[in-house]
DNA sequence: GCCCTTGTTACGCC
DNA sequence: AGGCGTAACAAGGG
């Protein structure tokens, strides 16, 4: 029997307009909710990356006219891109997973964002700040940076890339042939095919780019506790209607949070991921476990 | 000043 | 061969 749990109250309504919206990954961008104001937002996860694609979108058939000397570990081939880039013209700019992939021509740029990446275009920041990256937007971190001049003329822009801790990367035609699907394009046949063969908990194996492209930490953890599925349980173990109820899922989710603001918005927010904290649809504790080397947060009482 | 945080890769093991 | 588990990396913030 598939288990669908109950939105908390207050926190789910949908119309059928927004319904329809969240399924067409072009417009997952245009969904961000303008004006939140939080003190933290989500790492760099899907979601993330596609509104890193929706703000860079603008400077589709710009020049690219300068590059700032770039961080070497970041930008590992810093001199070559830097000879390559210039007088390129960006001819899109799209996104894999987590991955943000630039085509100029004659390359693509890959766009990796770690754990605390960010990409301001211009005087636009999608993301003020990061959760568990440093408040405010500070250009000691930058580690990227072109100026574009568009195409239709007026300012030139700058794209940068703003990373404390480093662990982003600027890729030259970075290799997307390890990469599963896109988490928006997932139906439940092709993540039973996806599943298919894996032994480990599923949380790690949805979190394996390798699987399902674009899920990190915090978009698994709220997927499972809407779709009543134990972090821990074996992926094997999981019946055909388990896995149908996690696809069914999976989309609608992506567009709520994406309209609440990130990966952070989730049901079961950064917020409650502390000690003490209760399920915010049956009051039962959370339950904190390491999967992974990954800490994962879970109902004790509905998520089996 | 120790410990927390996570995306990705490297590596050893089975 | 390839899946799986673990460690390492980076570094600011609590």
């Amino acid at each position: 029997m598939r288990f669908l749990p109950q939105r908390p109250p207050g926190g789910g309504e949908t119309d059928r307009q927004g319904d329809h919206r969240e399924h067409d990954v072009e417009h997952l961008a245009s969904m961000v909710h303008d004006g939140h104001a939080s003190h933290t937002d989500g790492m760099p996860e899907l979601l993330e990356a596609e509104m890193y694609r929706a703000a860079m979108a603008r400077t589709v058939g710009g020049r690219i006219v300068a590059m700032a000397p770039a961080d070497p570990l970041v930008v590992p081939e810093g001199a070559a891109l830097a000879s390559g880039l210039l007088g390129t013209q960006v001819r899109a700019v799209t996104r894999r997973g987590k991955v943000l992939l630039v085509d100029v021509g004659a390359f693509v740029v890959g766009l990796r964002f770690g754990m605390t990446g960010r990409l301001i275009v211009g005087e636009h920041d999608p993301i003020p700040a990061l959760a568990y990256g440093p408040s405010a937007s500070d250009r000691r971190f930058d580690r990227w940076e072109v100026t574009v001049s568009p195409h239709q003329g007026g300012a030139p822009v700058s794209v940068r890339l703003s990373d404390p801790r480093r662990l982003a990367r600027v890729l030259v035609d970075p290799d997307l042939s390890g990469l599963g699907p896109d988490a928006m394009e997932v139906d439940g046949t092709l993540l039973a095919q996806r599943l298919a063969g894996r032994r480990g908990p599923i949380k790690s194996v949805l979190m394996d780019q390798h699987v399902v492209a674009g899920l990190g930490n915090l978009l698994v953890d709220e997927l499972l506790w809407r779709s009543g599925i134990a972090p821990t349980r074996p992926t094997r173990d999981l019946n055909v209607d388990e896995i149908e109820c996690l696809a069914a899922e999976l989309r609608p989710m992506l567009g709520e949070l994406m309209q609440r603001g990130g990966s952070h918005r989730g049901d079961l927010s950064v917020e409650l991921r502390r000690a003490g904290a209760l399920c915010p649809m049956d009051g039962a504790p959370l339950q904190r476990r390491n999967i992974g080397a990954r800490t994962a947060w879970s109902c004790s009482l509905h998520q089996r």
